[in-house]
DNA sequence: TAATTTAATTAAATCTCTTATACACTTCTG
DNA sequence: CAGAAGTGTATAAGAGATTTAATTAAATTA
């Protein structure tokens, strides 16, 4: 009933990811953007120009959801296309310095709750998450390698 | 720009539980339910039966899109409506067996992948993941604590 | 008891995303 | 190098989820 790896509890593992997304999922921001739309802003911020189609399978939606996020994403001046000079069919879609401030904004904003969640931790507490921060990084880069590679 | 509680990064600590979160959010399990209608039955499983307003405020949706959800559950066979004794005008929304198959389905899914994941981490890491996991689950716990006294 | 508040529902409208289709450009093949 | 096949994007129509506004019923309060 306990599928461990090790001395590793993966079940108890998988209910703190669990609660972590919950914990995530539902901050608001005045949310005038959906799920979708602001992980396509972040993944822009975070890796650069991408193409629609480059998006549509990072973002798990399809490729005529991403158009019309990019066309609304456009009007309000988060994002540009650009073509792609390697390829004429392709369009590159740059996030503006207006588009990077909403990731910004509640990654700072987590930030902040984090901050004053954590000092209600004890020293040891804290310690033994960040002695824990590392390994938790590569698990995340891990299970990035396993999405892209299906 | 390295808010850090004690000797902790904070802004690590959050870009962690962000990859987590984009991460967990698109799993699908061939997906029948909404992100939100998952989350109710997730609630109901693990809370015990609650009120459509209780549901409403822990969801973050209105009270409509609950009755829809609630209503389109029963039809299905996975919760029950049952009058509240304490309140006439109020219905207690309970779990039933086959609607608890599905988080609970959905866990095992997930257990899966972290299992197979956590094979590729070292034994320190592990290690280091397992020393973190009380800690966690408090940091998990101080935040529902928060959200619940606002 | 009348007025107000609270719980849930219903209806209409909106937003997001999907499938199906079309079009333009690129690459492959003979 | 012409035609066929493939790839990248866009448009249109429709389904699903959620919102706002309005309605009903029960509880609380004055």
């Amino acid at each position: 009933m306990q599928p461990d790896s090790g001395d590793l509890s993966i079940t108890e593992l998988t209910a703190v990811i669990g609660a972590f997304t919950r914990m995530n999922i539902r901050l608001p921001s005045i949310q005038r953007h959906s799920f979708t739309t602001l992980s396509v802003l972040h993944s822009l911020a975070h890796d650069g120009p991408k193409r629609l189609t480059e998006l549509a399978a990072s973002e798990q939606v399809t490729q005529p959801a991403i158009t019309q996020i990019v066309t609304k994403l456009e009007k309000e001046g988060l994002v540009e296309r650009h073509p792609d000079p390697s390829d004429g069919r392709a369009v590159l879609v740059h996030i503006t310095p207006k588009g990077a401030e909403i990731p910004h904004g509640r990654e700072t904003e987590r930030i902040t709750i984090l901050t004053d969640l954590a000092t209600l931790l004890t020293p040891a507490e804290r310690a033994a998450i960040s002695a824990a921060l590392p390994a938790l990084t590569r698990l995340v880069e891990l299970n990035t390698e396993r999405t892209s590679n299906t």
